[in-house]
DNA sequence: TTTGCTTTGAGAACCATTTTCAATAAGGAG
DNA sequence: CTCCTTATTGAAAATGGTTCTCAAAGCAAA
């Protein structure tokens, strides 16, 4: 039968990727991952985070940009919000939304369901031109 | 100055995309006016569409494919519910929740905030296997 | 070590989207 | 209506993230 094999390049990819507090695309990862010296393809780096995903052990976000950023999957759930401009993330927990959102899906006969709540603007130490 | 012109390859994906309900990709839209005898170029299409989105008569929505959909801009502001399995979207408006993320935005300092809210899950139709 | 697997990774393939740029056509001026 | 300026079109090529291919390499058991 198909095992699955424990390989210090998923280990490098599980570890980098738990430092990281958001969401980090696999290009991003497999960047760090070769800078910090540690020698494996991006192949392995997209193969890794698929299996992460598969196991509930990561979370995939697709941003509007079509490029997929992943999040290890645990602790507390929290949202993000996002400066257009520089890039800056801070993260945010909603208060009861999360078990209203639950409810409003399952009203529509929803299982399983899961959200993406992001939210964008310019920050504080981005003045719009 | 840089003035819009009124082509009738706008108005046919503008027309094109009116006549359906829920999302659209580009390419699906583009394959249906070929096959209605409209000749134009894909490229147009992504035009007209981003166009679309800029001037607020149509709201984008890249998918977890990466591929983005297309959809008339109604009235009013809201989100989508969606399913991971058939695709099939259920719209839904939430109370106060618009002004709670501009708050919780505001308080960081962000200005300019939009933001992005979608519920996945499987719907009622699409029994978990 | 030998055998039988799974995993790796460089490069090619994919595919939605964007860019290029010469040809075309909208729309105002005359 | 005709001329001109300039936005628009679209076929083909480029882009860029992601996936596939497949030969080489690694791990585990016998």
């Amino acid at each position: 039968m198909t095992q699955k094999r424990a390989t210090w390049q998923k280990a490098a990819v599980r570890d980098q990727l738990g430092q990281k507090a958001g969401f980090v695309s696999a290009q991003a990862l497999h960047a760090e991952l070769v800078a910090s010296g540690q020698k494996l393809g991006l192949t392995t780096v997209y193969r890794a985070l698929t299996e992460m995903v598969e196991s509930s052990e990561a979370d995939a976000l697709t941003g509007s940009d079509g490029e997929t950023r992943y999040r290890i999957c645990g602790t507390a759930h929290h949202h993000h919000l996002i400066c257009t401009t520089c890039g800056k993330t801070v993260e945010f927990e909603l208060g009861g939304f999360e078990a209203a959102t639950r409810d409003l899906a399952q009203s529509h006969g929803f299982k399983e369901v899961s959200h993406s709540i992001e939210l964008f603007g310019t920050c504080a130490d981005c003045p719009r031109g």
